[in-house]
DNA sequence: AGCTAAAAGCTATTGATTTGCGTTTGGACA
DNA sequence: TGTCCAAACGCAAATCAATAGCTTTTAGCT
């Protein structure tokens, strides 16, 4: 990978907006390669020999789109930070386009490196809030002991059980986590 | 679908066999439909109208293999039996033909009906043990709770870090859920 | 036994994917 | 700064998966 600027750099932006804009214009599923090379004013094999496939590409895009763009927010403790960051999650996860990109991520994802990223970025989110918590002197439950308690049922619902889901039940499995802890 | 022994059921049943074997024989990433039809003794044609496509049918099969082919071990208890079904769980999830079945029973699922039948697959098994110790009369968790605190986070995990997992994790999220709630 | 709708076979055509080869690019080193 | 090299890209031919239209077979029903 060239440093940013570099050919490489270029040709990977301008394929990932090709991604972008051509989801939003044609929808997902008439996405093709040279549809999105053509775009990307590109070659359609410089496509399939960089990402191999349009999994691997859409995959790639959608881990780009799962990265938080904005830290939790402080709301005084840990419950009210906690609840709110787990509904904020919750929210982006579950809606349609969380979905889809949830599914693009695994998707196209031969060594698992793509859905590493999406934990570590729950992770991250997490370790804040719990950091802060701890900067005021509260009790914090491991960022493990989240993942578990929240990150994990969460996910495992959108992907396994689609129906029936709503913000109340994050709210209720991070009560479920700190009532048990405190 | 026609009933068993009719010419649907018989079509279905040679594609889902060829997809088994020569997964077995060539690799899956070698699997293409054309590849499948020949062997199945049908022409490819049959089998994008039937399936869409081949991850679709790759689905189908993947469901197939992780229905649970045996009740649950009577152990004597509640705590041992949750604790052996879990590691059980646990080892065929994660091991590598688990994990390439979790993936295309998710991957080729449009609307989530197969990820849905594996999550029920589960719960059904979980429901067996709870039974059984409610009917020794044994203070049991929720189906729900154990959904949440033992199926969820093994499957987090093996989606979303694939590295460092042993059925040891099982077991300690097993005796997290029964320590708490007892 | 004959009828009908669903499912499968067949084939031509489209278009995605692969592959080989020449060209360009960006960085390294003198 | 000028030259060299390897990696990445463009181009084009060839392959093969995917689609669509039409015909034939099959299984269930009266």
């Amino acid at each position: 990978m060239a440093r940013p600027g570099g050919r490489s750099a270029r040709v990977q932006e301008s394929v990932h907006t090709a991604v972008r804009e051509l989801t939003a214009e044609v929808g997902r599923d008439a996405l093709t390669v040279p549809l999105v090379a053509a775009r990307a004013g590109v070659t359609p094999s410089t496509v399939y020999r960089r990402w191999g496939d349009l999994q691997e590409l859409l995959s790639d895009v959608a881990v780009e789109r799962l990265r938080p763009d904005t830290a939790p927010e402080d709301h005084g403790g840990l419950r009210a930070d906690l609840t709110a960051w787990a509904e904020q999650f919750f929210d982006e996860m579950a809606s349609p386009p969380g979905r889809a990109y949830i599914r693009d991520a695994l998707l196209g994802d031969p060594d698992g490196t793509n859905a590493g990223q999406c934990s570590a970025y729950a992770a991250e989110q997490i370790d804040v809030v719990l950091a802060r918590a701890a900067g005021r002197g509260e009790a914090v439950p491991d960022t493990e002991a989240v993942m578990d308690r929240v990150v994990a049922p969460v996910m495992y619902r959108i992907l396994f059980r689609p129906d029936g889901l709503d913000a109340g039940y994050a709210r209720r499995l991070v009560a479920g986590l700190l009532d048990a802890s405190g």
